[in-house]
DNA sequence: GGCATTCATCGACGTTCGTCAATATGCAAA
DNA sequence: TTTGCATATTGACGAACGTCGATGAATGCC
């Protein structure tokens, strides 16, 4: 007699099969978010309701110019802020509606 | 006459010095939470309310057990899910309280 | 005891990510 | 037009990450 599938089926009923729900869509938002240096900019512009200049993120960090440039594109990227250029400057602000959708996920997750 | 810092304050009033929010802490979960798999494990935990066995979650994936293994200590060490041993069996369950930090991010960046 | 099963850990590999210096682009004033 | 400044892009480098095969630890059954 061929045992096949060995066991798993004493520890849980095999019932359900277990359909997960749709989690997917929230990777690349949690993704963008998983950086100190990204939350902490989005911190800043939550801070201040309104918009906020580069230069002035720049000098919030001990980090390069590039760098800051850099995970701007990322936040940009996920939706999370938009920037507006200005002449020279390019002020940046908050995307309130995708940040959002961390509270869906919240829901999706614990309720 | 040294200009020292150019110029930087003609784009934006140089008066609020921008305090950013208290985000550190949330960099470790949105760090756990970023990734397919992972997000996924908490989706399957999440539609079926009670625990699930890790053979179960190790099933419904096409990774290495060991791999499976290697993202429930990461969903471990963050908190956001709890395990049982019960005999040979490891069940896992949703913490939802560090579920619910989600919201509390949500709010610090949105409100 | 001896063996099978479940799960965790280890070591290695390729890929992705955060960072910087250098360079490019776009705009504005002289 | 030329010069200067603000920001973005490129290329390179090391660190961190996801993955696997092999191994180890703990438990239950013969």
């Amino acid at each position: 007699m061929p045992k096949a599938k060995p066991a798993a089926d004493d520890c849980c009923t095999p019932t359900a099969k277990v359909r997960s729900r749709a989690t997917r869509p929230y990777v690349p938002l949690c993704k963008a978010l998983a950086d100190e240096t990204r939350l902490e900019i989005l911190g800043m512009l939550a801070e201040r309701a309104g918009m906020l200049c580069a230069c002035e993120i720049e000098a919030h960090f001990d980090l390069s110019q590039p760098t800051i440039s850099h995970h701007l594109r990322i936040l940009r990227e996920a939706g999370l802020v938009s920037a507006e250029r200005r002449g020279t400057w390019n002020y940046y602000s908050l995307e309130r509606p995708v940040v959002e959708r961390l509270g869906e996920l919240r829901a999706l997750l614990a309720d």
